[in-house]
DNA sequence: AGCACGCCGACT
DNA sequence: GTCGGCGTGCTC
């Protein structure tokens, strides 16, 4: 017999199939890990596929040395996921199937799969009397009949418990930990639903996708939680995907209290040890709920019965490394497979899911009213140009500091959103127009007031920052747009007295710096909370009455297709932080293009009317969903050879274009926007094409890509970030 | 990815 | 003479 091995090395070379002869003495299944030997070193292998005969070369094949686990450590449903990845994202089978283990499983101390317990022999020699540690052990065992290894070896010394197994009077019996403790659903905390709340619950009741659309503060996890439950009942599981920066420590908190030792949390926060230990109780059926981040869809989860994801609309569920994938397809595919229910909500569904939904593909379900019954905050659209025209020349709006100024006086709390970190953008010499740009990246450097210091954000180099232009000798150097930093610092003058707090990724990297922050928010008033993406999601805060969004054209002008949609967005999100209880909340919102159909939408909370307006435009300009776009990219240390190999693929890409001229929209050839990142030189084709043959055309460009080149080569389905 | 093989320059 | 540079090519 012999098996299909995938080498856990994600090389393009490596990237196939190699053939390994089963010795008859050896058990094996599909998806168990294996040890294979390999050129000259022993590598880990997964086996996909087992065979009577083999395609290679009878003489060349090798035996598989041993296997590292006795079990499949990838279920069946994960390989047919793998082929599927494989072959819609033209992505390594070595760094997919790395996505369904957690990292400890690829380092060498694997041994934690199997539990070890220790027993008495049936005969044995007593220790010496001067072996006091043994005798204790030889003692504990007498009494406690099978023991786990690393327990006794905790309680009495690993030495003392070693020796007694070197003399054979403690045995040692692996046992695989297979089984789930007896399991029921704990009900605690369970909230009456509202009418619309169970309407929801209700109406989501078979195997297909559903699109929940409900506003900010409609209680939409709630249904979750009770849909959810509905499935435990079934005996199924669940799993739950949420944006990483709304995986707070409340959330966590909340699903322990409902489901207790039956959820597996996963999130960034984890060590590599709580996310190998979470991982497992998914694995062998202890944890019957998984509430997680992206990545969480791969878990192990069996007899899945739903599948929601929340904030479906969510940037983050794009993975931008790789390997690059789309987290909808994934859930799509094991919606599919287990044949169970998916549920994607949102306040403000992405116009792809939307359009679904119309379309009949999605159900569509709506919850158009808060939980309270409270109205939406009212967002006033400040022109910043008149205000600048009026002789204001600060960050702030009058109306803005009028109405903080309120919110201090009431002893209540504000938020201040803004869409960037550090202190401003960037440095710019005045006189020649020089601005400081990565070494490594070619990117500008952002200045970071506190540290005084310039930084890469896409690769975290720092360089200090100018006070003489490099480039002409000036000193008149000055700070371009506005950053959270600056912002507070404008407020300490306006406000010397009031508490104000930063919340961005400066102020949270550190460990619990999240949750600190918002503590301390949530104890003190007045007070005025200034942040970037992070405060727009989740947190309900009793006393924020207004919200100021600065700048908000910030994301409204990106050479991204998305910009829109995603300005549309981020105003409805982070004005549902105001007003969450008794008192309507208000929103100010400052703009320098007050007239943009977008605010219009927003400030209406017209989701309806902005879809309208924004799936027509990408309808008539062609892009997602009406189109697909392509990117593939290339990168290496030399830029002639990333260059050169990047035309080389960009002419077979012209041929195919040449067979489908009807199809295509958009095509060419350029440095990428981030030319070098890491000292990495980076060269991408872009394209564009119609729908009706996306999936053929997809293939023929997969199978174009010489599979030699020296550059890494990545592929991107309608990426969001072009960088 | 690694590692061997191989073909040229400067060193005890 | 040989030690070692890293270009090229292979791994079932």
């Amino acid at each position: 017999m012999f098996a299909k091995i995938i080498i856990d090395q994600d090389a393009k070379a490596l990237d196939k199939v190699f053939e390994y002869q089963i010795p008859d003495d050896m058990q094996v299944a599909v998806g168990e890990r294996v040890i294979v030997p390999f050129g000259s070193r022993n590598l880990q292998g997964f086996i996909v596929d087992i065979c009577d005969s083999c395609s290679y070369d009878e003489d060349k094949v090798k035996p598989i040395l041993q296997k590292i686990e006795n079990f499949s450590v990838i279920k069946k449903e994960m390989l047919e996921l793998m082929k599927y990845m494989a072959e819609k994202l033209h992505l390594k089978l070595a760094s997919i199937l790395r996505l369904f283990l957690p990292s400890e499983m690829r380092t060498d101390k694997v041994k934690e799969l199997v539990v070890r317990y220790v027993k008495l022999a049936p005969e044995f020699e007593m220790p010496s009397a001067r072996a006091g540690k043994q005798l204790q052990i030889v003692g504990f065992l007498q009494e406690n009949q099978s023991q786990k290894f690393a327990d006794v070896s905790n309680m009495f010394g690993y030495a003392a418990l070693n020796a007694l197994v070197k003399k054979g009077v403690v045995l040692v019996e692996e046992n695989q930990e297979l089984r789930a403790p007896a399991f029921d659903v704990m009900k605690k905390d369970v909230k009456k639903l509202t009418p619309l709340q169970q309407r929801a619950v209700d109406s989501i009741c078979e195997n297909k996708t559903y699109l929940l659309h409900g506003v900010t503060g409609s209680g939409k996890t709630e249904v979750y939680m009770n849909l959810i439950e509905r499935q435990l009942e079934r005996g199924k599981t669940a799993l739950m995907l949420v944006p990483e920066i709304s995986l707070t420590p409340q959330v966590l908190a909340n699903f322990k209290a409902r489901f207790g030792d039956n959820v597996a949390l996963i999130h960034s926060g984890l060590s590599a040890g709580e996310r190998f230990d979470e991982w497992k109780r998914i694995f062998f059926g202890q944890a019957k709920v998984v509430v997680g981040a992206r990545s969480a869809i791969f878990c192990p989860l069996e007899n899945l019965g739903i599948i929601i994801i929340d904030e479906e609309h969510e940037q983050s569920y794009i993975s931008e490394s790789n390997p690059r994938y789309d987290t909808h397809m994934v859930a799509e595919f094991r919606r599919n497979y287990n044949d169970c229910t998916l549920v994607l909500g949102s306040a403000t569904p992405s116009i792809e899911s939307y359009s679904k939904a119309i379309d009949g593909e999605f159900q569509l379900v709506e919850m158009p009213v808060r939980v309270n019954g409270m109205e939406m905050p009212k967002i006033v659209v400040i022109d910043m140009l008149t205000e600048m025209q009026q002789g204001n020349n600060q960050i702030f709006s009058i109306p803005l500091i009028y109405e903080l100024r309120n919110i201090v006086e009431q002893k209540k709390q504000a938020m201040i959103f803004i869409n960037r970190r550090g202190f401003s953008s960037f440095q710019r010499c005045r006189q020649c127009g020089y601005v400081a740009t990565c070494t490594d990246c070619d990117v500008s450097l952002v200045y970071h007031r506190f540290e005084d210091r310039l930084k890469c954000h896409y690769c975290g180099k720092r360089f200090k920052a100018l006070d003489i232009c490099p480039s002409c000798g000036s000193k008149d150097i000055k700070q371009g747009a506005v950053g959270t930093e600056r912002v507070v610092e404008e407020l300490h003058k306006l406000f010397p007295e009031v508490r104000i707090l930063r919340m961005d990724n400066d102020t949270t990297s550190k460990k619990n710096g999240h949750r600190e922050i918002l503590n301390e928010f949530k104890n003190t008033k007045p007070a005025i909370l200034v942040g970037t993406q992070m405060i727009a999601k989740g947190h309900d805060f009793e006393d924020v009455l207004l919200v100021g969004i600065i700048d908000a054209d910030q994301s409204l002008y990106q050479s991204d297709f998305r910009s829109i949609e995603r300005t549309f967005q981020l105003i409805t999100q982070v004005s549902g932080r105001a007003g969450r209880s008794e008192k309507q909340g208000r929103v100010i919102l400052q703009t320098y293009s007050p007239r943009h159909y977008v605010y219009r939408f927003a400030t209406n909370y017209d989701y309806k009317g902005f879809f309208k307006k924004e799936v027509n435009l990408r309808k008539v300009t062609n892009f997602p969903p009406y189109a697909r776009i392509v990117r593939i990219l290339f990168s290496h240390e030399n830029e002639n050879i990333v260059a050169q190999e990047c035309k080389l693929c960009y002419n077979k890409v012209k041929e195919i274009k040449e067979q489908y001229q009807n199809e295509f929209v958009y095509l060419d050839v350029m440095k990428a926007p981030l030319n070098k990142i890491k000292n990495k030189f980076r060269y991408q084709i872009m394209m564009r094409f119609k729908l009706d043959k996306a999936d053929e055309i997809e293939k023929k460009i997969f199978e174009s890509v010489d599979e030699k080149t020296k550059s890494s080569v990545f592929f991107e389905i309608n990426p969001n970030n072009l960088s």
